[in-house]
DNA sequence: GCCAACGTTGGC
DNA sequence: GCCAACGTTGGC
């Protein structure tokens, strides 16, 4: 089971909406980079993720599912790129902010602070552990 | 608003 | 296939 990072800019989609559309979800399209397109094809059905807000907040807001696997982006024209479907499965209690996560030294491998441009990343089971705690779930 | 890092494009 | 030029992302 893997773990997996969305990074999203609020004004564009927020988690307020992700979280508005609950069990039926949304599909996340737009990724146009084939590193993430990777990250993407390889998810399976219930992995779950953070939803991370970039730009402003700049936080791990909440968590997320997948409950679509890897199908055609609809928007790209290129015919290149495709997307998963995820839903919010909860909001964490205390967003944990890039400050507090580049302040932890056992964070410091975070693909978030190691190449913070990649849209969707994975993280380990150790991350996810320590962030879902440092979230206060 | 700036700019570093990174990806992509296109000429050769 | 290389690499310079350009565009975009995202932290600061």
């Amino acid at each position: 089971m893997a773990y997996w990072l969305y990074k999203s800019e609020p004004a564009t989609w927020s988690w307020d909406q992700q979280a508005a559309a609950g069990a039926a979800g949304t599909f996340w399209n737009g990724v146009r980079n084939h590193v993430a397109r990777k990250n993407l094809k390889t998810m399976r059905l219930g992995e779950q993720g953070f939803f991370y807000h970039s730009n402003e907040g700049k936080a791990v807001v909440g968590i997320v599912e997948v409950i679509r696997t890897y199908y055609p982006d609809h928007t790209d024209e290129s015919g290149r790129f495709g997307m998963v479907d995820l839903k919010a499965v909860e909001a964490l209690p205390r967003p944990v902010t890039l400050e507090r996560i580049k302040a932890e030294p056992r964070l410091s491998g975070m693909v978030l602070v190691t190449n913070s441009r990649l849209s969707v990343q994975p993280v380990t089971e150790e991350e996810w552990a320590l962030v879902r705690a440092m979230g206060g779930l």
